[in-house]
DNA sequence: GAGTTTGAAACT
DNA sequence: CAGTTTCAAACTC
């Protein structure tokens, strides 16, 4: 919990889980200049969710398990004033894959748990910028990616030859998902 | 800051 | 399951 000292922060809570039209709530709380210095520590990264209430895993502070703070979303949900609905959404990301929270990035994937297991899917990006989530987490491309033309490997020569059934070098895992 | 690109998440 | 749409971040200019 922060201290409010000049009461700019969150909106009333006007947003209704199943209304028609939801009015647009800015979050007015991003002065910085000198107002981040005051919580330092976390500082995690702000997110600019619009659409999503912050309550799908498109959110990247909801899909951490964090609370919103200090972020620029609109019509935010994703705190303790609106903790029912928020609630609802964590349950409903659970029954859509029961280890979505497990891991503190995003997971799915068989058998992952508190690891990152997902395996990316990239198609344009040759797993070289942060577009990819292996990248981005700072690991490798595995079987388990269903990547093209991946470069993201130890050893960024990735020869194709045919020798190679897959676009990855080192496949020690014997187990594919399905193929 | 505006506009584009990108691929995960969501939806059908 | 696959194809499509939606979404917010990463990136470019
Ligand atoms: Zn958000
Ligand atoms: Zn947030
Ligand atoms: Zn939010
Ligand atoms: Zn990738
Ligand atoms: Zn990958
Ligand atoms: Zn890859």
């Amino acid at each position: 919990m922060w201290t409010p000292g000049g009461a700019v922060e969150c909106q009333p809570p006007s947003v209704k889980p199943t209304c028609s039209s939801a009015p647009p709530e800015k979050n007015t709380l991003e002065q910085h200049t000198d107002s981040m210095r005051n919580f330092s520590e976390k500082s995690k990264k702000p997110c600019h969710c619009t659409k999503s209430l912050c309550l799908k895993l498109y959110c990247d502070c909801f899909a951490n398990g964090e609370i919103c703070n200090n972020c620029s979303c609109v019509n935010c949900c994703n705190n303790m004033e609106h903790e029912t609905i928020r609630n609802k959404a964590i349950k409903t990301c659970l029954g859509r894959n029961p280890d979505a929270f497990n891991s503190k990035m995003h997971s799915s994937v068989q058998g992952a748990k508190g690891s990152y297991t997902r395996g990316c899917n990239c198609k344009s990006s040759g797993c070289l910028k942060n577009y990819c989530e292996c990248y981005k987490a700072k690991i490798m491309c595995s079987s388990l990616c269903k990547c093209v033309s991946c470069s993201n490997y130890s050893r960024s020569k990735v020869k194709e030859s045919a020798v190679q059934k897959s676009s990855h070098p080192d496949d020690n895992n014997t187990h594919h998902t399905t193929k």
